[in-house]
DNA sequence: TTAAGTGCAAATAGTTTGCGGGAAG
DNA sequence: CTTCCCGCAAACTATTTGCACTTAA
């Protein structure tokens, strides 16, 4: 049976605190003030785990995974270019799939330019020119 | 100047022939037949400047970098338990972020557990009880 | 008491990169 | 020629895991 450990729940905690999407090392260095010893090891078995039962969501940008502890229906918005993550509302009849009416949505990805680094990419083009 | 090499002419006629949604190593394996004596590690840059250029798409899934070369704008329903990925249709200006009405889209994930899967786990669960 | 959790360090998996040789323009 | 591309193997990064020791229940 899972125990309700003191490390999983600082975890949790820091996670469900926080308004950005850490990777397991942001968490790691987050949690360390409170739990000096605790282990890089620890924070993602914790993660993976929490990840597995559904309580947190998870996903990967720019090669790293990213955890969420808001479990409230939403969206991610990830520019490729400069690695920000926003969170945006989901309509979730909007996207539930017509070829699989039944598919439980745990995360909505959308990823692209943002307006920022499209500006900022049209000016390097005029300088290189 | 970029050139127009027999291998990435050859890795972009796979990836455009084929509708799943390899990874690196299914390309490259799925390539040897026509080059035999083709490195993995060209494969790799190869797809990494494709998607660079926007000329094919990529994303992450279970740890694993996928590629995608249909390049119309489509989405990417995704079960995290058996690893399944379809395409979906997708309507860009229907999804338009509010809060940046200009973000590029390149693609979007849904992720979740599909309708087969749930149905599976569902029978674990009377098993177990 | 005892099964689950942890720290540590080693192992793994996927991907990237430096370099000398090879091919395209 | 000269610049880019490739094969090869080593390097790197993020993540997982085995084991002896703790801790929660």
């Amino acid at each position: 049976m899972k125990r309700f450990s003191k490390r999983r729940q600082c975890i949790l905690d820091n996670l469900e605190s926080r308004k950005d999407h850490p990777t397991a090392d942001m968490v790691y260095r987050s949690v360390r003030d409170q739990i000096p010893n605790i282990s890089l090891g620890t924070v993602y078995r914790n993660l993976k785990d929490l990840a597995d039962e559904g309580v947190i969501i998870s996903f990967t940008q720019n090669g790293k995974e990213h955890f969420d502890g808001n479990n409230h229906p939403h969206m991610h918005l990830c520019c490729s270019v400069c690695g920000k993550i926003e969170d945006l509302p989901l309509n979730a009849e909007k996207y539930a799939p017509k070829s699989d009416p039944d598919f439980m949505i745990r995360n909505v990805i959308i990823q692209g330019v943002c307006s920022d680094c499209i500006a900022r990419q049209t000016e390097d083009e005029v300088l290189e020119a």
